[in-house]
DNA sequence: TGTGATGTTGAATG
DNA sequence: GCATTCAACATCAC
């Protein structure tokens, strides 16, 4: 699920159903996902109050709380909300919160790669991750910045969270189709224009996203993650191969994306 | 039965 | 410091 568009799906989701209402219970069925605290000062923490904002940056997702802590949602490969009011719980449910308005606010994660954490300043806990700016706040001239000194396959750059947060590797090999650029290009190979073209497609791909929520059967008809697969051959541009780049499992198209190196 | 999956981290290596 | 590779994390679906 989970890159920055799936990411801020998420969290307009919780915006709209869990802000501004008493937690009154929480119940924690697997507390794996818990990383810096167990279950009982968890339950502490979020009983009695609300969640009153929210903030995103790259993949990481926080809540704040009305008594000034801060909960982070890191989603991981699987991590997902279920808003119900229904007995049973859903399946791969690793907690759930009761807010007063009778909703349930259930943490799903089939394969547990999730990360919560509370969270006292966001902003310091960000600057020790190292985190990289937000792919949708960026500027053009800081994006070029980045390039710097650096020399290594386009798409790791692009997937590397110091770097640019928020990217993984669907959209990464997005970003290289829709730019014609083979994803092991090498950054030192990359013109400025070439790099100014990387910038405006990963705005332009992971605005789009988050425009639709993410729902990708409502993406452009012409964009790669449909053929993302091996012997594809989207629209007469070639085959689809597959490799490994920065050990992510990578399609692209000999030919119609060029290798620069 | 083995393999791989939209992610992150840490260790080892060059 | 930079870059690469690998393993680990834990689970499920194909």
């Amino acid at each position: 699920m989970p890159e920055l568009p799936e990411v801020n799906t998420v969290m307009k989701g919780f915006r709209s159903t869990a802000l501004n209402q008493t937690i009154l219970a929480v119940e924690v069925d697997d507390d794996h996902i818990l990383r810096n605290c167990h279950s009982e000062e968890f339950i502490s923490t979020l009983k009695g109050e609300q969640f009153i904002d929210t903030y995103r940056q790259g993949k990481y997702f926080f809540a704040v709380l009305s008594n000034g802590l801060n909960i982070l949602f890191h989603l991981g490969m699987t991590g997902d909300f279920q808003y119900y009011h229904e007995e049973e719980n859903p399946r791969f449910e690793r907690f759930v919160i009761h807010l007063e308005n009778g909703l349930k606010v259930g943490f799903t994660d089939q394969r547990k790669f999730a990360r919560i954490l509370i969270i006292p300043d966001i902003e310091n806990y960000l600057k020790d991750l190292k985190l990289g700016p937000d792919a949708l706040q960026i500027s053009r001239s800081e994006f070029q910045a980045l390039f710097e000194g650096r020399n290594l396959p386009i798409k790791s750059f692009l997937m590397d969270q110091h770097v640019v947060a928020g990217i993984g590797n669907l959209y990464a090999d997005e970003i290289c189709y829709q730019c014609k650029i083979h994803p092991a290009s090498i950054t030192k190979a990359l013109s400025t224009k070439k790099r100014k073209e990387v910038y405006q497609k990963m705005i332009e791909i992971l605005q789009t996203a988050c425009d639709r929520d993410a729902y990708y059967q409502i993406y452009p008809e012409d964009w790669f993650w449909k053929w993302r697969q091996e012997g594809q051959d989207p629209h007469g541009k070639g085959r689809v191969e597959k490799m490994k780049i920065g050990g992510r499992t990578t399609y692209y198209i000999t030919g119609y994306q060029k290798l620069y190196q």
